[in-house]
DNA sequence: TTATAATGATCGTATTTTTCGATAGTTAAT
DNA sequence: ATTAACTATCGAAAAATACGATCATTATAA
């Protein structure tokens, strides 16, 4: 059987001081329990590790290599208690965001926790929100910058850290403020922001273009063909990303009320809860202020 | 406090099945033990290891590396286990041997032993009986080659392998056998062989030399000198310890009678000690067939 | 929707281990 | 012979560990 590590401490402390009593008193345990312990090593391991007598102790051969190895046993174990220790804010932490966000929030936020917690160490993963759903319950990332509403598991929150305001964008061309007569362009099936524009203008199927695409420049590149309108994250706008299209008119007014919801996802059972949102306090609306 | 070993066990067993009941078959014990064994664990480390619910176990980023370094503590206490496993034949032994013994019997032990034992690795200490006592108390040496008869404490034991005559010489122009007549020749104070001839032919102090010496052939040459007569080791003459010296007489008659017995020493407390008289067996008289 | 199966947590009890104080037993020195 | 300095050992108390039974939760099947 294995030796117990209370027992390997006892021993080492003996190597120490030679003397049982003093042994135990640095143990803070009595003589007889630190005896009983050396004596259950003796037997666990089937060897004579000391030679004692009322004049003297002394290690045997085999005993003075015990007491090594059994230094770098409790060693190791300390090493483990550390690792246990480690803070949450000293830890690599992984981080999910969807792409339609990563651009505006992440260079602030990457600023603000290495200002923060200069320990953290990061790590960034871009997908789609089903992706990184999939990645939080798995604690591939500890959690992730999300869009809602979007549809959740009840083992995972959500903390809604502040609202954006959809735009609508046309070409100049066109000039009609209703949406519903209008070919819509959308990103394609998956991406949060498609299921968040059409729940959050009550839009019918027929409505939507078939041309759906992959990312927002590919949109707008389509809204300046006058293929269909849109609406972009405010975010996008205030970050200029349409600047390169001076056909492309954005409605403030009109559709006002589209709005989505930034925030983040995490498991409820993760026991760093309050520490994530910590960091997530740190994320913030780039032009709040 | 410091984890326990079982609970580490656990731990790794867990991290293997993902499952807390195959994890306790596995470790022989029953589910709630298991089950118990690693919430303590996660108590002791004041951490969250594992996230478990019905459906799925899964690590926690911590609970991950603390199974790595587990994993380490239990390999390294299982290598302390095999240190105390270690057989004596296998191991480095440390033999003393005093200088008028040595050099008739080294050769043929070492031999002996590398065939008996090839994996055992040995080392020699040359010195007196008393300093060569102080080594095996303190452990220093697994046990020493003495000549007898010699004083030793309680705590030693002293076990005989063959006597040995101890023979007289003289310069040939000498021819008077009784040695209680001449001047006697021995070594300085402290070699035991000095003493035991003493004892062994019943001498008083005023016949012995002032003039005392450190070794047998410095001894030989003021023999050769005629300053005195003496009595050497047979093993000695046997090895033509003498051949350079034609004119020194041997003289196995007058006293035959006078002997030492040659045997080892090695503490009674010894674990070992069976193994020792097992060495001990292959030192053999290298006359005697 | 209900029943079933799988799974981890929990409770009470029995067992084992650990600990302690007191004391016995040994040895060296006075 | 006595004392002093040790370690071993004993019995009782305390702590821990282990187990079986059962509960609670959840996913799957009917």
């Amino acid at each position: 059987m294995l030796p117990s590590l209370k027992n390997l401490e006892y021993l080492i402390a003996l190597s120490e001081c030679l003397n049982f009593s003093k042994a135990a008193k640095s143990c803070f345990v009595s003589q007889s329990t630190l005896s009983a312990g050396i004596a259950k090593l003796e037997q666990d391991l089937n060897a004579i590790l000391v030679e004692r007598n009322n004049k003297s102790v002394v290690l045997t051969k085999i005993g003075i290599r015990i007491v090594d190895q059994a230094q770098q046993v409790i060693n190791s174990t300390q090493d483990l208690v550390n690792i246990a220790k480690t803070d949450f804010f000293q830890s690599k932490i992984n981080i999910g965001i969807i792409p339609t966000i990563s651009p505006y929030l992440l260079p602030q936020l990457i600023q603000n926790l290495q200002t923060t917690y200069p320990q953290l160490s990061l790590s960034f993963v871009e997908e789609k929100s089903e992706v990184l759903l999939g990645k939080v319950q798995s604690l591939e990332i500890d959690f992730a910058i999300f869009a809602f509403p979007y549809d959740i598991p009840n083992s995972i929150e959500a903390h809604t850290l502040f609202k954006e305001s959809l735009i609508f964008i046309q070409h100049k061309e066109r000039d009609q403020s209703n949406i519903k007569h209008q070919e819509l362009l959308l990103l394609e099936q998956g991406n949060c922001l498609r299921d968040q524009i059409i729940s959050s203008c009550n839009i019918k199927k027929n409505q939507i273009s078939e041309c759906s695409c992959s990312s927002l420049a590919t949109l707008i590149a389509m809204v300046n063909m006058n293929t269909g309108v849109s609406l972009l994250p405010k975010m996008a706008i205030q970050h200029n990303i349409l600047s390169p299209y001076p056909d492309i008119n954005i409605d403030n007014s009109t559709l006002s009320q589209a709005k989505r919801e930034v925030g983040i996802i995490y498991r409820k059972q993760n026991s760093q809860a309050q520490n994530i949102l910590k960091i997530a306090q740190l994320i913030q609306h780039p032009f709040k202020k």
